[in-house]
DNA sequence: GAATAACTAAACTAAACGGTTTAGTAAAGT
DNA sequence: ACTTTACTAAACCGTTTAGTTTAGTTATTC
């Protein structure tokens, strides 16, 4: 079976492996703390079938992070799906628990955040990868929640979008990546009530 | 002259250049890319001069972190000031005037940039970096703004801080550091016009 | 059962790294 | 003059790295 000879001579289950130890430790390690014998190992795959399968240590990182930006669940993610058919709840429910699901998805799991330190941190030397993770991940999110404010009658759309993005991606900074939960801390709830309570009351 | 023996014993000019070396070096490759070679000759210094001033690599990073956290343009920066003597002028002047010198530092040199990049590209390894960058950049910023908005009786005066500078991060992440300038584009007048507008409105 | 194709383990190369040592210089104090 | 102090340039050491090679294994195909 599996007579088909595609261009690629490799096995995919490798590939799929190679990658998967890949993400563990380029997110653990960054790009210049990544030695391709601990992708090997933690692959459990050998060293030359590492370059069988990948050029050499940059053509790895750049498959990974592609995958990892198109593939990420962000971009399947709560914001544009839960307001792609304008639900018909009222709009603090469905803010809320877009806000909820967005910093769920960054709180419960580490790898989520890792990856995004992981992103910023390189921008300077993958300019491309950033630019790619702004259009596969930002992008929708701002359209779409530019889209709903717009259906709800809140002016510049565009900056409310901003707005409770910026307010959330920030908290999850400071709190989370930068460990500044006990130095400025504050009440997630509080903080995302009454962030969606000035922005819906521009409509009023 | 210089009799003196302070506890260290190299010349403190020495100290800087090294200092000043090492944050080119460092701000442009990160910790792991950097070799101390490119310090000493960035710093146009001997490596053993490096190693007679700085116990070793991350003794050195940990001290130039340190010092850019502490002095940083960013502490004695425009929002604490700006505000601490609660200024006459009508509040949507002061806060227009707050958000463009703030995101004139980042634009204007890509220092400022850079640098935020590294402490949150390495807030995985150096923990303590990240927090001290909160208390030392964050905390001040975020506390002056709280209250003045306080001052100028906008509710939950907290949020509304974290909402102006979150979207200010935000927008300058997003555009700048990660290159989303043509991905997700806005004018920056209409942006900053808009959120003032959204956060005073809440006093009336 | 021979050939092929993807793999393995392990040794290897060449270069780079962090850090040290050596030998020597220039300036100051005594 | 002699010593001390801060430095320099360059060689050096042991380790680690990206990437290759070698020799052998497994499984499939003919």
């Amino acid at each position: 079976m599996e007579s088909s000879k595609p261009s690629q001579p490799n096995r995919p289950e490798k590939t799929a492996a190679i990658l998967e130890g890949a993400m563990r430790v380029f997110l653990e390690q960054g790009y210049a703390g990544t030695t391709m014998d601990k992708v090997a190992s933690a692959a459990g795959v050998s060293k030359p079938t590492v370059y069988n399968h990948f050029q050499d240590k940059e053509a790895l990182f750049n498959a990974l992070m592609e995958k990892l930006v198109i593939e990420n669940e962000w971009a399947k993610c709560p914001v544009p799906l839960a307001l792609q058919n304008f639900s018909l709840e009222p709009a603090h429910i469905v803010l809320k628990r877009i806000a909820n699901e967005v910093i769920d998805k960054c709180t419960n799991s580490s790898e989520q955040m890792t990856f995004i330190r992981l992103v910023i941190g390189e921008s300077g030397r993958f300019p491309e990868l950033s630019k790619s993770f702004v259009t596969n991940m930002d992008k929708p999110i701002i359209d779409a929640l530019t889209n709903y404010f717009a259906s709800q009658n809140i002016p510049a759309p565009e900056v409310a979008a901003r707005m409770f993005m910026g307010t959330l991606v920030f908290f999850l900074m400071t709190s989370e990546m930068m460990g500044g939960k006990d130095i400025i801390p504050i009440e997630r709830d509080y903080l995302v009530d009454n962030l969606i309570n000035m922005i819906m009351k521009q409509s009023a």
